[in-house]
DNA sequence: TTGAAAGCGCTAACAG
DNA sequence: CTGTTAGCGCTTTCAA
């Protein structure tokens, strides 16, 4: 910068006013300045800018996983916005893992971030004050139930969950299983699980039976469990999973076993993956608008400054699957 | 800061030293510090410390989209070794778009990022210049032809395009035809569809006809292509397309068309996409290794000081698909 | 409308 | 092993 004002023969604030499209400034001394910069392809140093601003145009973003559809279609929609208004996302994982998103968190905040977009509502003790004390907007992304540190925005699953229960009695089963995995990580399933119980139950046809395996959710688990599940309850006529990649699995267990799908069996998923709707029979699945969730974060941030936080619920609908 | 070093009743950089475990510390001292600090829940500020140091613990990426399994993946394999050694991805998007590609690796760069992953090989003019000034270490992903400004991981795109070549020519086909899109963005599409002619004519068996279609690839697009090539060419009895995305377009269009897929049309894909593995009948595909190739892409970042550049060739194959 | 001075929080270089 | 000094590049006062 000091080259740059030298060069344009002015002080360095007015190189930094010029960047920065200050107001107040002559139309002479911008095009000096300009021309000087250009001439050197000076960038200015974000780092220095946000030393001295305590804050930046990075968006710190907190994500479970990459290996997933479900997130990088949110990390698409938050970019989608953010790269549009020249900021970027600086990605933390968290590998469903507290103490690792605790970590992630932290570190990411030491960049003085201009917001940070969290993965669901349950961020206990430290992360809140952190957050408060540097004044940055927050969103939290997936989940409405519960209480957000500033905005949030995704579906209710318990809502997800009763629909789930309405579509299948409606559709005529009577004997439903569950499967999840994972031991229930994250916590937004078992609110559903619980959610989709009661449900049952209300309608007089409460569960049958259900394993959540300890293992990570995949395909592979998904069609063990179901082979254990029909072994355990052989009357069971249908089957809600925690998401369509054990929901496929079950797909594939019943294919493979000459299970007739969706008359002997039904099989229901959650989320809604593309891969879901290549299958031999379309999984139906509860879907959840993953993209839009993510354009929506990003907005929430950018606009909390004037708008306050905000509570947004985007609703789920049921895939138009042959499964259930 | 200030506060963690008068409340241990120490200097400044005696805190700083410990924070970044420093050599040479004594054990009262670290103790003392570390107290004050968990006390006061201190975390350092990065920004400060890039600024001090001109370099930092952020990755710069820079990928075309987000909305492409293949590029979330590459991010995974990235993710997948810098979360580990305390370092973030900040993410920059190019859409495709070369201006727009300078303009956020530029942005990127006034981050003091300790290196930065590219993708594709054609980076000209301004670019390598800005990088060489900071001297830090860049990889490029994706392509291993041409010159890479420092690292280079990816795979070759001949090499590639003739596999395909002789595995279709292996099983019969004749009378073959290409299916690309989007004017052949990104370049190494062209690349390969030249390699694919030229290895053709070499076998005798010229490529009858293609069709490059000005729209971004999709499956809709692929499958309106198909029908037009066959049109237009009908004694065609395979197509090789450009990327998966056209070629479940493909066979969509020959399912619903009653187009016996392979016996009387062979399709073949490229990238080797998860959901075409779960079609009805299988896609072909020439399968890239793009979770590696983001792992190695990071790893390559890492070990540049000692290891200096390399370019690494992680091959391709042909995927176990029974469209071809 | 422009400039001068001071300092954001951290750390390299140089004492001690 | 620990401390003092100075400065990274920018921008917010305050002055002119």
């Amino acid at each position: 910068m000091k080259d740059v004002a030298s060069l344009a023969g002015v002080s360095e604030i007015s190189v930094s006013r010029v960047m920065r499209n200050a107001p107040n400034i002559s139309k002479k001394l911008r095009d000096r300045v300009m021309e000087a910069a250009n001439s050197l392809s000076y960038t200015p140093n974000r780092v220095a800018g946000a030393l001295k601003n305590q804050s930046s145009n990075l968006v710190a973003v907190v994500l479970p996983s990459m290996s997933n559809e479900v997130f990088s279609s949110v990390l698409d929609g938050i970019e989608s916005v953010l790269n549009d208004q020249g900021l970027h996302a600086v990605l933390g994982l968290s590998e469903y893992d507290t103490e690792r998103e605790l970590k992630v968190i932290r570190e990411l905040l030491s960049w003085s971030p201009m917001g940070i977009i969290l993965t669901g509502l349950h961020h206990q003790d430290p992360i809140p004050g952190m957050i408060e004390q540097l004044g940055i907007p927050v969103v939290q992304i997936m989940d409405i139930e519960g209480t957000p540190i500033g905005s949030a925005v995704g579906i209710s699953h318990s809502d997800a969950a009763i629909g789930a229960a309405d579509y299948l009695h409606d559709k005529g089963y009577r004997k439903i299983g569950y499967i999840g995995a994972w031991s229930e990580k994250p916590e937004r399933s078992k609110a559903r699980r619980l959610a989709f119980e009661a449900r049952l139950s209300d309608l007089g046809t409460p569960l049958v039976a259900s394993i959540i395996s300890e293992e990570r959710s995949s395909a592979t688990v998904g069609s063990q469990s179901t082979a254990a599940l029909l072994q355990q309850a052989p009357e069971i006529d249908c089957i809600f999973y925690a998401n369509d990649d054990l929901a496929l699995g079950g797909l594939f267990h019943a294919l493979s076993a000459g299970i007739n799908v969706p008359g002997e069996l039904g099989l229901l998923g959650f989320n809604g993956i593309e891969i879901g709707k290549a299958t031999p029979i379309p999984l139906s699945s509860i879907e959840t608008p993953r993209f839009e969730m993510g354009r929506e974060a990003a907005k929430l941030l950018l606009s909390s400054k004037e708008n306050g936080n905000r509570i947004k619920d985007l609703s789920f609908k049921i895939s138009g699957g042959k499964t259930a």
